[in-house]
DNA sequence: CAAGAACTGATAATCGAGTATCATTTCTCC
DNA sequence: GGAGAAATGATACTCGATTATCAGTTCTTG
């Protein structure tokens, strides 16, 4: 396979993915194309410095990636594959959850159960 | 100190924290006592094991710990100290955001800011 | 008090995620 | 095609969290 376009593939299946991924996700996406999990992290970590990318931690174990710009969203984790799905809007009411004197400047909600393959395989 | 009730001094700690705490926090609350990390470890486990206690995976790092049996709730962890505060209350709304074919089984939120006491030392 | 079981603290060992290293390969520019 | 820079894959290494080990201590029961 032609170098110097490894981290681009990486980008692109990131790009493509329904979901934030993690380094090992990623690399197993790509096990066929000879990228090397090394590839892989630096890919990662180029596109997070250049504003590409942003990482996202999740439950499930680990840090995630997931291209940047797109609108606020959260997750859906499977509990049987582990993967995580983008979810579209949002929910309302938080701020009446924080206590006097706190400062909230961000949320993330998680929503668990599973997901349409595994609950049809099960 | 007297032996075979560090589990017991343990589990008090947890008890009166606000809010989950990792091993590392418990052991550092209990510093002073002599307890070692591996008894904060094995009370944990145990805990869990007897259903006393249940792990929370939660942003910020690592498991934590919190008793079992506590009323529905969320949590708000503080940029700075990064600790985990309990909140009261729940938000609507989520059904919505599932996807076809997805069987939601709980939902977890996580509210991130700063805390009373770091945002007035800021 | 005696004996054996349970508990404890220190620390070594393990495990996984992520990073650094290095020889090799590929790209860019001429 | 050639030279040097950049990228790559394999793998050794690091780091922190958790677990296992072990000798010494404490508890329980009689």
């Amino acid at each position: 396979m032609q170098r110097a376009k490894q981290q681009s593939a990486v980008l692109q299946a990131l790009g493509a993915a329904d979901g934030p991924l993690s380094a090992r996700e990623l690399w197993s996406r790509l096990s066929g194309t000879g990228v090397g999990i090394a590839t892989v992290y630096r890919a990662l970590q180029r596109g997070v410095e250049e504003g590409t990318l942003e990482s996202v931690e999740m439950l499930g174990g680990g840090v995630r990636y997931e291209p940047k710009g797109r609108k606020h969203h959260h997750h859906f984790l499977c509990s049987i594959c582990n993967h995580a799905f983008d979810l579209f809007g949002c929910v309302e009411g938080l701020e009446s959850l924080v206590p006097d004197g706190f400062q909230m400047t961000g949320h993330e909600v998680v929503l668990l159960g599973t997901c349409d393959a595994c609950g049809n395989a099960a």
